[in-house]
DNA sequence: TTGACGCATGCCGATATAGGCATATGATGT
DNA sequence: ACATCATATGCCTATATCGGCATGCGTCAA
């Protein structure tokens, strides 16, 4: 087997830096693929594939506007990353207990030299 | 070009499902690999295999103890994605008003009938 | 030493990319 | 109808999986 799809749900979309970048700049509105193309340096039909991978997994919407196509920011997909990432927030602060100690007999130890 | 690797960077570490699920088991404390396996209902090289890709991006540490090999948790590289995901907060609070004005028509349209 | 256990690794097969290029599709204006 | 602009899509290549299976390697006990 291989990697599941990108389409199959929003890890796996946003596992790709490109697209990463895609929805960051949607943040300041909709925008045209060119413009987003151009913005980020990728080819044309570089851009219209990422953003159908973004639009199958619902974290863009298009919407025509004469000649153009406007894509536009649905972030909602992007709250169940956020928590699932927040539910390791304790971990980062607290734990590792033996690495922070760890880390911390290192400075000691700089310190004494 | 093939997709990135896994080993590049967290967020094409955790696309893959059974690696969140470890990550998850994780939060339980150290834990052997074929106990990890067991519980995920996977096979021990495959278990293994995942944990290799975890420990490379850094989100997993492993000691040894005795025949054993115990891995632990290390979620410290999982605050960039909880940052990035929190960056688009306001996104799927606020934002989007054509489409909450078009669940909230939806509403009192059944509201109406 | 021998055996058993725990885990890592190598090899294979099937698949899903990501990027480049050419081209089809669609809407607009003349 | 036609030329043009804006996008989408198809084809191709190279690559990186993910899973299964067999096997290598290190550790511990007898």
């Amino acid at each position: 087997m291989a990697r599941a799809a990108t389409t199959s749900d929003v890890f796996n979309a946003i596992a790709e830096p490109q697209r990463r970048e895609i929805l960051v700049l949607l943040r300041g509105g909709e925008r045209p693929v060119t413009e987003l193309a151009e913005e980020l340096g990728m080819t044309q039909p570089g851009a219209s594939k990422h953003l159908r991978v973004l639009r199958e997994v619902g974290l863009v919407r298009d919407r025509k506007a004469g000649k153009q196509r406007l894509y536009g920011l649905d972030a909602r997909g992007l709250r169940p990353v956020h928590e699932w990432a927040g539910g390791f927030e304790r971990f980062w602060n607290e734990s590792f207990d033996r690495l922070d100690t760890y880390v911390q007999d290192l400075k000691q130890a700089r310190q004494e030299d």
